[in-house]
RNA sequence: GGCGGC
DNA sequence: GCCGCCAACATA
């Protein structure tokens, strides 16, 4: 009986139409078509943030060290979903794809509607559509990798993608015209060349009459590239749906908690930690409490009296944050530059803009210094930039010579650790280092996040250690 | 640095 | 050549 029931259930009771079995045939799709949502306002909720778990974990299993797309990698993601009591999920994941049993359909369904629920809050700002693309992007990555290659074909049919799989006489052709590229114990798909243009230039691809032959492992690449530009596209659109569909109050209450989980979003730069600095100690200071990012910037302002746009702008929002007054981060700008341009034409090319992000001209906006997120992806390695993060635009040397400068009395290996960090692309895990060798009294309990977290921490750590100091010098006066 | 005005 | 304006989240 149980096994009639299920049977039922599968058609009936669980009411999914003839369309949506199409729709959810397989484990991985491409999200083309809305979903139609017909679950309670609490449900949405809970899904979708089930769905921003899953994100997070992504996100910091990545920065953790672990290499993404490995297989230490996914089987980390994986554990900590599971761990996370997210089973749901864990199945359409890690699908071989054209499963047909309920739960086969229920937890694609739900995997749909928990994407567009999240496209839908992270289409908002520029920032959120770029960290809910990388979450998406690397989340896709490890689900094509669990599809079996009958649901790899599947898929690429369902979503017109022309990729097809070659047969054995086009393969035995192949093996003589393409002079050993081909490899015959492999499976190949045949792409339009001009859609394979990225995989050209990293490896050897074999072309033939418009076509290039791409093994099984290497065309995930191409679907991802798909994939990303039609999400990009999507996004925009969302981004409009979504000033519209915010009116809804009860919408809003749930929309808006979502995206407060974002990780990076959460170190906000309040006015209540704004510091009173001392304009003429800011060198100390900066050496003994600045992310490297800001030091760095800050040398150069003192040593070239020179800085180009992002880094005047980088390095003032940060020094808005931690407290510096504007007339005294105007005079600090003014004094440095000045030694190698006219006062005048200092006052007409920088003041304002030093003015405006205060926001004491125009519209008057107090913009926000950037996160870590921002400023990593602000690239700033360019010719007599300063700006971006030093553990992803530093050369191998400047790195080793910035650590020796700035790092007293390094514990053995703690500075290969730091580079060997730098150059698997982790840059605030590598900064979170380099933080505690700096600043071993403080006890960590995230990673950092903003160059203004960085110094809020590394600062109150040195007024708490030096209060004997403070004191010493106020009884002396 | 970009955009815009004269 | 002069100049202004803008980089951003509405949410407690
Ligand atoms: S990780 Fe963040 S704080 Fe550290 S240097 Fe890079 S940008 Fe600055």
């Amino acid at each position: 009986m149980n096994f009639v029931a299920r049977k039922r259930r599968i058609l009936v009771d669980t009411g999914f139409t003839e369309y949506e079995m199409g729709l959810y045939s397989n484990d991985l799709q491409m999200y083309t078509t809305p979903p139609e949502i017909k679950i309670t306002l609490r449900e949405f909720e809970e899904q979708a943030l089930e769905r921003v778990k899953v994100y997070r974990i992504i996100e910091q299993t990545s920065a953790k060290g672990i290499t993404k797309l490995s297989e230490e990698w996914r089987k980390a993601i994986l554990d900590e979903i599971k761990a996370q009591g997210l089973k749901t999920f864990v199945k359409v994941f890690t699908g071989t794809g054209l499963g047909k049993t309920e739960a086969d359909y229920e937890g694609r369904r739900r995997d749909h509607i928990t994407h567009f629920i999240c496209r839908l809050t992270y289409s908002r700002t520029e920032e959120l559509r770029r960290w809910f693309m990388t979450q998406e992007m690397d989340l896709f990555r490890l689900r094509w990798h669990y599809l079996s290659s009958e649901g790899r074909q599947a898929f690429l049919k369902s979503n017109n993608l022309s990729y097809t799989s070659i047969s054995e006489e086009e393969m035995s052709r192949l093996l003589t015209l393409s002079n050993g590229l081909v490899d015959s114990t492999k499976e190949y798909y045949k792409v339009p060349f001009t859609e394979v243009f990225d995989l050209i230039s990293r490896r050897r691809i074999f072309l033939h009459k418009g076509f290039g032959y791409i093994t099984s492992q290497d065309i995930i690449s191409v679907i991802a590239t798909q994939f990303r530009s039609f999400m990009s596209k999507q996004m925009m659109l969302c981004s409009n749906l979504y000033s519209r569909i915010i009116e809804d109050e009860r919408l809003k209450a749930i929309l808006g908690n979502l995206n407060t989980v974002y990780t990076g979003k959460n170190y906000t730069v309040g006015s209540g930690n704004a510091h009173e600095i001392d304009i003429k100690q800011l060198g100390t200071i900066a050496r003994r409490a600045f992310p490297p990012c800001m030091l760095s910037l800050y040398s150069t302002l003192t040593n070239q009296n020179h800085l180009k746009h992002f880094g005047r702008l980088q390095l003032i929002l940060f020094l808005k944050g931690i407290g510096v007054k504007m007339e005294d981060a105007l005079y600090l700008y003014r004094s440095e530059f000045t030694k190698k341009m006219e006062p005048d034409k200092f006052d007409k090319e920088h003041s304002y803009n030093i003015r405006h992000s205060y926001g004491k001209e125009g519209k008057r906006t107090n913009y926000t210094p950037y996160a870590c997120m921002k400023v990593i992806n602000l690239n700033g390695g360019g010719a007599g930039e300063t700006h971006g993060c030093p553990f992803k635009t530093f050369e191998a040397n400047q790195l080793n010579k910035f650590l020796a400068d700035n790092i007293s009395n390094p514990e053995p290996g703690e500075v290969r650790e730091i580079i060997d960090l730098a150059k698997n692309k982790h840059y605030q895990i590598c900064c979170t280092k380099y933080f505690q060798t700096k600043n071993p009294g403080v006890k960590l309990n995230s990673i950092i996040e903003h160059p203004n977290q960085y110094f809020e921490l590394s600062y109150s750590d040195r007024n708490s250690t030096s209060k004997t100091e403070d004191k010493k010098s106020v009884a002396s006066s």
